[in-house]
DNA sequence: GTCTATAGGTGGATAGAC
DNA sequence: GTCTATCCACCTATAGAC
């Protein structure tokens, strides 16, 4: 775990690397979809060498949550530091998630979510924590929104903010199985669209 | 496969009770999440005779899909013969969302869009069928509310129609890990009144 | 940090008696 | 239609050498 190495073209180390084929497996296939054994295929390590870094599955699932929250929190924090108004930011979540379709994954937490009767309860708390930082970051712009009169919705800016992530999550769920891109992005746009209306 | 036996108390058919305790389990723990040892434990048969009603889990689970659309399909008539406006039938659709959150389950085909790329390619084939379906039956109401001046929604009607269906899929995968159907109700509030907002 | 080897369990599925 | 018994592939995880 000590980050990537300083020269140039240096590989991530092992760590990374089990984290990025677990992290598109996962969110491909699902967290009861893949194996260690997938992983040691496509890296060429053992899965002895797999549990040296990550001891259990649960812990393997945790790590990926971590990271992938993070990441997802440092790319909203870009979102806001481009500036421009509500609708602007709005637009460029929406093509956070469009380009994570565009790889045929669903949102890892997005994933985990329909697994989540069967996940270790540490793993669930964290995917809840996903959706409550989307929802508290997605109020703000809702907010910020009704401020500038640009936005004209019903209900209470965190309402509207659970809506979005709803409707975003649930229309990578539906379009994935049409590999159609655009079918996320229509959907996407109505509901961008609806919260304009008077 | 004789359907329900004619006399008063009896016992669903053998084939008809798997098919319930099986959509269950895929509907909480998804298809990769349940096993025919988890049937066979909670209905005390044996596995050897699950295998006897349904050769493989992937004809389970074309079963399921199977039944489940064929529900559906006679529950959306059933909206259909009660009448009312486009708005009332809408509320109705979403109705039988809620029912399926409040036992703590997924849309059977919600789940199973999830695990997708991991399922058999006839039963990825009946999921597209399945949200096919939805789609058009929802297009068909948007008309109905437009010609009755009620809805005042942007795009095609099949667009607003895959709109919906996403966020209505995607607020009953949000809410679950709250155990919160009230998440799922006021997201779908917002969805719908947006459609009436010009 | 990676390997070989293996434990101990569960997966879906089958054969054949009753 | 249900059972016992069994197969074999795969699962997560561990022990211990290098």
């Amino acid at each position: 775990m000590t980050g990537r190495p300083s020269v140039r073209d240096a590989q991530p180390d092992t760590a990374t690397r089990i984290l990025d084929v677990a992290e598109r497996l996962v969110q491909t296939s699902g967290f009861n979809g893949f194996s260690y054994a997938d992983i040691s295929a496509e890296l060429g390590i053992t899965k002895a060498s797999l549990h040296h870094h990550f001891a259990t599955k649960a812990e393997l699932g945790r790590a990926l949550i971590e990271r992938y929250s993070e990441a997802f929190s440092a790319a909203l924090k870009l979102v806001d530091q481009r500036g421009g108004d509500a609708a602007a930011k709005l637009e460029r979540y929406v093509k956070l998630y469009e380009e994570v379709l565009r790889e045929e994954r669903l949102c890892l937490c997005g994933m985990l979510a329909a697994e989540y009767s069967t996940l270790p309860e540490p793993l669930q708390k964290e995917i809840r924590r996903f959706f409550d930082a989307n929802e508290t970051w997605l109020a703000g712009v809702i907010d910020q929104g009704r401020r500038a009169r640009i936005f004209h919705s019903r209900g209470s800016a965190r309402e509207v903010a659970r809506m979005l992530l709803s409707a975003l999550e649930g229309a990578m769920l539906v379009a994935r199985p049409y590999s159609d891109v655009a079918r996320f992005a229509s959907a996407a746009r109505q509901v961008l669209t609806g919260l304009a209306a008077k």
